[in-house]
DNA sequence: TCTGGGGTCCTAGGACCC
DNA sequence: TCTGGGGTCCTAGGACCC
């Protein structure tokens, strides 16, 4: 039935690229019941950095109308009258889950793009589906059962309309946790559309939602009728792609390479609000150290690095300070970038100031690779590649033996610092001393 | 008491150039 | 009275994503 054209008359209908999202339902919750299936069907959170804000919810969670990002004391009294278990998050074991179904979905298909550690974009124009209601089912259900995470599916003409289709997956039981905008009437294709409303598009956040309220656009079929020089207007150039991709026109390709990145940054909230300046410096040290390892990791080398500190923005006399260093040659150097840093500190450093936050930011990268043959004039090139092999010593032995193995001695000048997470479940698939134990009674 | 931690892209406006 | 016209590059800020 699927894979005969109910409506000829509608071309976009039937393309010839097909994409399907595959879309973990409640991922950080899910993963914690994996290893905890007495909570299915109870009320779970996840909660952030410093156990502050609800970042997963399960759906019985999502029935109590808490919302996704809410601080977790502004609704502790609902939390405990519903008996909800929390966690602190633990992206280690949500990152292992991630690529265990990344594989599966592999095994599918090559064409795959890790859109992030809940979500993927399958292009299967290629793969010769009749039905793909039922491929979907069956994907579904092989996840299900070898991973053991449910997840919503997709399937549409574009990215976005993917993206959507997963959405109403989700959202209407009714679906089985899988839509198609493949093979539909046009009626059943508008229906669906004007059941989602415009914040619940991909690329329409709370501003965007609210300028296409003004305009009298609810619903994500209103929007996918708006005149494409309109909504290059309202929306900029990326809106008028959305539109074309509501309409069944695909703009936005499958990104299947690695893009390098652009900016890295690491930051932390701390468990305590401090003016040590041992325990910031501690934690400049430990976010240097892990931003630099995420850029040796990708092969580039920093021209900039910014330091951004703050006092806590929820009580009154909030004050925040951002500095920058540009470096005369890029670098890969943790020990160097943590020296500057810390030297910025002390011009920002005032008594009596209780400092909440960090963030340390590198920018402006080049390719690792030329930094031998652009500097030479520069910089004192035995310096700069004694520096390189130290940094590779010390990444092959933290890869090898784990991270912080080794590390710099100002990361561990003073930890305290380092953020609360005492809801904190075992570390059941990085740790040996914390499998979970089966006893087997004869 | 308690409010996360990452990223990207687009646009407007200013500086500067010829 | 008349007060160039383009182009590029950079940056800050706004918007979005998970």
């Amino acid at each position: 039935m699927q894979n005969s054209n109910p409506n000829p008359d509608n071309k976009n209908l039937f393309p010839d690229k097909v994409f399907a999202l595959v879309d973990c339902n409640n991922f950080f919750v899910s993963c914690e019941r994996l290893f905890r299936p007495d909570l299915e069907a109870q009320p779970v959170v996840v909660l952030s950095s410093n156990d502050g804000c609800i970042i997963a919810r399960s759906n019985e969670v999502k029935a109590f109308h808490i919302p996704m990002g809410a601080p977790a004391f502004k609704h502790e009294q609902s939390l405990t009258q519903n008996k909800v278990q929390r966690f602190s998050a633990s992206f280690e074991l949500y990152g292992n889950i991630s690529r265990r179904i990344t594989n599966l979905i592999s095994e599918i298909t090559p064409r795959i793009e890790v859109y992030s550690i809940d979500e993927s974009f399958l292009d299967i124009s290629s793969l010769s589906i009749t039905n793909y209601r039922a491929w979907a089912l069956g994907v579904r259900a092989r996840i299900l059962q070898e991973i053991g995470i449910p997840v919503s599916i997709g399937v549409a003409p574009s990215k976005t309309l993917a993206k959507l289709a997963s959405e109403i997956a989700k959202q209407q039981p009714i679906h089985q946790g899988v839509f198609s905008f493949a093979a539909v009437t046009q009626q059943a294709h508008d229906t669906a559309l004007s059941s989602v409303s415009t914040k619940d598009v991909w690329g329409i956040g709370r501003r965007l939602a609210l300028r296409l309220k003004v305009e009298g656009i609810h619903n994500a079929l209103q929007l996918s009728a708006l005149a494409p020089r309109r909504a290059q207007q309202l929306l900029s150039i990326r809106g008028r792609q959305m539109i074309a991709e509501l309409k069944g026109l695909s703009c936005f390709p499958l990104e299947q390479t690695h893009k390098l990145q652009k900016s890295i940054m690491r930051g932390r909230t701390f468990g305590e609000d401090t003016n040590e300046k041992l325990i910031i410096e501690s934690a400049i040290a430990t976010m240097t150290s892990r931003a630099t390892f995420r850029l040796r990791e990708e092969g580039q080398a920093t021209l900039r690095a910014g330091l951004f500190i703050e006092t806590n923005r929820h009580k009154p006399g909030y004050q925040h300070w951002y500095r920058e260093i540009i470096f005369v040659a890029p670098t890969v150097d943790t020990g160097q970038i943590i020296t500057d840093l810390c030297q910025i500190f002390s011009t920002i450093h005032e008594s009596g100031q209780l400092y909440h936050r960090l963030n340390v930011y590198l920018f402006d990268f080049v390719s690792g690779q030329h930094l031998q043959t652009d500097l030479l004039d520069v910089v004192d090139v035995r310096k700069h590649a004694k520096a390189v092999a130290r940094m590779e010593a010390i990444d092959s032995i933290n890869s090898r033996f784990g991270r912080d193995h080794i590390y710099y001695a100002a990361e561990n000048l003073n930890k305290a610092w380092q953020p609360r997470r005492k809801l904190t479940t075992p570390r059941y698939v990085s740790s040996w001393k914390e499998l979970p134990v089966a006893r087997i009674v004869q």
